[in-house]
Order: structure tokens, then sequence, then C-alpha cells
DNA sequence: GCAACATCTTGATCAACATCAATGATGCGT
DNA sequence: ACGCATCATTGATGTTGATCAAGATGTTGC
């Protein structure tokens, strides 16, 4: 399992700076790296389910996970979106509590699993680990809160800009020739569980928006943007 | 400022056994008493408004607070509800950042407030205090995701319902010759910034609760459950 | 390459809620 | 107690998005 400062090292795993083991020093770094377990996964697969207990936290190094849940009617909400360098499954660990979302793989991923006693080494033996999961904490409760008055204030046409605005900063790029091009790496029925929308309803949605000339859409995988102007415009400069 | 732990004293104020000072040890009670300041404060009036800096917490020992975020159409959603127990305004203390809602006091009202220097000499030197921040954030958090599945997923009649249930845990007794009694300590109109409706769905909503059976009102701050099982089933069970 | 299946789109209809306008109640100041 | 201002209710109408049903477009396995 330990490769010494391998490719698959926690050591020098590039997307650890963005995660709440930064500034681990290196004994207890290597007591990650000694017991995490790798997975590659592919879309479909899960991470947890909702109800199950919490055996420790996962590590996205390359992909994409949704958390996923299910409400009384049966409809699925994607509840927020896991990019390389998030630890998911945090919340539930540190408050003993089963987990409230469904974890799902929704792109080829690289997954570390580190178990829930380690992390609590972690936690007693690092003070700075600590004060990240804190800080981590306040920071989705934030972004929850917004998204809480998002749905309550703004229409489905913002709300899918935004998550659209959302993607094009993770995978987009400027093509000189048409405009800023971009994946979208969900499927549809994924992206309508995102912005909180019946399938149907993104299908309007988006024919709204090229019509507008705000996205073009090229299959159902990619969209252009020719103008970002007019969608900060439409979502009211702030993104 | 310092009354020798007379009423007025944190030492044995009994609201700080639900905040984050529980634990505190004497000596660092005795000192966010010499330094807090006490306001008795009218419904109306403001503890912080949205944009301004964190100048420290507010703790509040009777009454109730609002916070409330303006969106950008001018519409004031009431994202939390404070009761007495509660400290307010923690996430932007520890996160650094401006208010990103008012506080708004709606019943006569006793806050204590405490400057961010003491907060910080007490993060720094009592541990407790940290993991307390902490585990409040994740308690916030989840509640914030509850809410949101909720805008998302039910009407306003069922969100109406669990507003009103907490009103009714808070402050509700039984009365044998007609139910359940309980206070609704908001106006109508923050009663809808509440459930995130319209003020003239709100007043439709509870004429269809009467009609119902589910829910009597007394004027329009007093409201009677008949038979709370018929709300249980009318919310599903879990409340 | 084609069948079988899942996914996406389109159209028609419906329910929920917002908005606007008017009226009725309530409270507050002098 | 009166008048004014705020707040709450009621009715009429408009908008948004969900749902149902059907067709179109992939996608996978053989």
């Amino acid at each position: 399992m330990a490769d010494e400062h391998g490719p698959n090292s926690c050591v020098t795993c590039p997307r650890r700076q963005l995660t709440e083991w930064r500034n681990l020093e290196l004994e207890h770094l290597e007591l990650v790296n000694r017991h995490k377990h790798d997975r590659m996964l592919k879309p479909g697969e899960i991470l947890f389910n909702q109800g199950d207990e919490s055996e420790g936290i996962y590590c996205i190094k390359e992909g994409l996970v949704g958390e996923r849940r299910l409400d009384a009617e049966g409809h699925s909400i994607l509840v927020r979106l896991s990019h390389p360098g998030t630890t998911v499954g945090y919340q539930e660990l540190l408050s003993k509590r089963p987990f409230r979302n469904s974890a799902e793989v929704l792109q080829d991923s690289h997954v570390c699993f580190i178990n829930k006693s380690i992390v609590q080494q972690l936690i007693e033996n690092s003070p700075s680990v600590g004060q990240r999961f804190l800080r981590r904490s306040l920071k989705d409760a934030q972004d929850l809160e917004d998204s809480f008055i998002e749905v309550q204030t703004i229409g489905v046409k913002a709300r899918l800009l935004h998550v659209l605005m959302i993607f094009y900063e993770r995978y987009g790029h400027l093509d000189p020739e048409v405009g800023h091009v971009f994946d979208i790496p969900v499927a549809r029925r994924d992206l309508a569980a995102l912005v909180g929308a019946a399938p149907e309803t993104i299908s309007r949605t988006t024919r709204q928006l090229e019509e507008d000339g705000l996205v073009q859409f090229r299959g159902v995988r990619q969209a252009i943007i020719p103008n970002l102007d007019l969608v900060f415009e439409e979502i009211g400069t702030d993104i």
C-alpha cells in the first residue's frame, strides 16, 4: 500500500494542498499514506448510502462525485458536487451521525479512503486539522445558505446559468473562434437534479438560452458561451 | 459592568449551558463577564446589518432575534430564528467576512455583546470553545441542508405547519379545554418571510388549515392545535 | 448493423404560488 | 377617542414550473 513517495503517495499528492491535510507534518502524512485505500471508480458507483454509518473520509484525487438525497416522493436532489481536492463525508464523521446523502461517482474518479480512527488521530495530534475542518464547515454552511436563498428567490433560468458557470470555471477554456467552450460533466437528469427542476424544464430552458444567444449547446455534454458579459448581466454581475 | 455574580453575571447565567461557553473555566468566564455589554432591545432594533464587518458575537439571553437577508429584488427572507441560549454572528466572526444577513430583534430581548478580541482569547486558551463552535457549525450546515431540501420538495402548507410546530415546541402549552395553545412570536409578514412565501399566500394557507381542522387561529398572534396527530400525519410523522 | 433500451426533447395541460388591486382590521400618536 | 398609518385579508389574474404522454435521438449488446 505504501509506495515510497511514488505517484500515488499522499506526500506528493498535488491535490492535498486543497484539502484539510494541507499543513500536515511528514510524520502524520506518512501515517495517512500507509493506511489509505485507493480506489478507481466508474460513474454510477457508490461511495456511501443515505443512512449508512460513517466509517471514514473520502479524498477526491481525480474525477467528480455528487451527493444526492432522495426525498419522500422519490425525487433525487443533487445537494453538492465534489471536485478533486475535496474531502467528502467529513460532516457525518465529525458529528457521528449517519449519512444523510448518498455519494455517487459521476465521472471516472480516483478516490482515497481514510479510516475514521486515522482521522481521529490526526485531529488529536495536529491542531491545524481541526481548524481546517472548522473553516471548511463554515464555508459549506455559507454556501448552503446562499443556495437556499437562491432557490427561494431566483428562477430556473438564472439557477441553470449559475450551475453552467460553475462548470465553465472548472472545465472551460477559451476558443478564439467560437467563444468559451466547456464540458457539462453530468447527464441532463442530473443537471436537472442540481438545478432543482424537472428534466423537461431543463430542456426548455436550454432552448430558451440558445434563443437568447446566451449559451449554445453542442450535443448534450458540451456548451459554448459566446459572450460572458451577457451571462453576467443576466445573473447580476456577481457569480 | 461587573456585578459580583449578580443576576446579570455570565457566571450564573442559566442560558450559558446552551452556548459555546458551556465548559468555560471560572477564570475565563469572569473575563467575559467583565467585558460583555448588556443591552435590552425592542422589536425592530438591529444587531447588525448585511455588509457590516463583524465586531464580535451576540449572546441571546432573553427574547427572539431573526436573521434576515435582502435579495436583489428587495424581498426579505428570514434565514433563521435565534432563541435564548444562542450565539448570533459566530460564522462571520470566525470566517472574518462581512455579515451576509441582518439581525433584527423580533421580541423584547436581552442581548450580551462580546468583543471579537475576547472571543479570540477564549478560543486560543480554551480548546473546548473551538470544538463547540465546530459542532455548532456542523449542526447549522446540516439544518440548512434540510431546509434546502424542504424548500425544493414540499409545499407551502407543509412548510408553514413545520414552522408552526417550531413555535409550538417553544411557546406552547396544553390547555385541556381546547388543545395545544401557542403564541406566534412574529408578524404575518415575517411568518411569510420565514416560510418563503408571499403574505397573501400565508393568509390563504392559514384559512385552509382552519378548514382542514388542523390549526385554529386566535387573532394573528396565537394559535391552537386541537389534535397533534393530525398535524404529524400531514407533515409525515417526523418533525 | 440492427434490435432493444435508455435518454432527451416537445407539446398540452394542470397546480401552485406570486402579483396587483381593493377592502377590512389593528394599532399608535396626539 | 379620533384619525392616520401600517398590517392583514380577500378576490381576480398572470406566471412559472411540474406532470403526463408521445415522439426523437442516442447507446449498447449481439
